[in-house]
DNA sequence: TGACACTGTAACGCGATAGTTTACAGTACC
DNA sequence: GGTACTGTAAACTATCGCGTTACAGTGTCA
């Protein structure tokens, strides 16, 4: 657990470039994706998760695949859930000192 | 999309061996973990999914991080969903042919 | 100026999901 | 036979993801 202070990107981020990159309003975005505009917008704004299958229909339109974006999103994930449980991780790495 | 016929392996399955490895039995674990012993044991058995809170938990049990046991996940969860709206994912990278 | 289109954002509601609790059967071991 | 652990299932609850609806802001064009 290599602490980091600032939140990782979001991707999200990413892909608002992305989609401007390749001359994508969010409207027609949204429904390229089957996925209403709110929903994309949440993305984009850097709330608003990126599960499974919104993974694999961006990396099908961005033409890079699905493990770019859920690995983003995994890393943004684990960095506010350990925010969240250091105090439960910090115990749980002493007492598997027990068992190494 | 390189098509994988058998399903990727459920990070369950590795933390079972690790587990028994290091000597643990369900429960003791499942205490240490701070969770049930049918929650870890779905886990163990290949259903119940790995989300960013267990994955760091088990990341500091075993010693090794939380990448390793979330992207297990991942790619667990992108083969399964991969197949259910296949048909989706193919009509978007032929609509995105169009801004490629 | 007014009509129109797109965007940002918030609120509500629904369906799905994760996880705890409770319960019971199987197994092993003393 | 009693005790402890495991495998499973069902009920219940809390939470989440997402679509829908709604409204304000902005830009544009006739």
């Amino acid at each position: 657990m290599t602490a980091r202070k600032v939140p990782p990107t979001h991707p999200g981020v990413v892909l608002a470039e992305a989609l401007e990159a390749m001359g994508l309003k969010i409207m027609p975005a949204a429904k390229l994706l089957g996925t209403s505009r709110q929903t994309l917008h949440k993305i984009l704004r850097g709330d608003g998760p990126i599960g499974p299958a919104m993974a694999l229909k961006i990396g099908a339109l961005c033409g890079n695949g699905p493990n770019l974006w859920i690995n983003m999103q995994a890393n943004h994930d684990l960095w506010h859930e350990a925010r969240k449980i250091k105090r439960e991780i910090a115990a749980i790495e002493k007492a598997a000192a027990a068992y190494a």
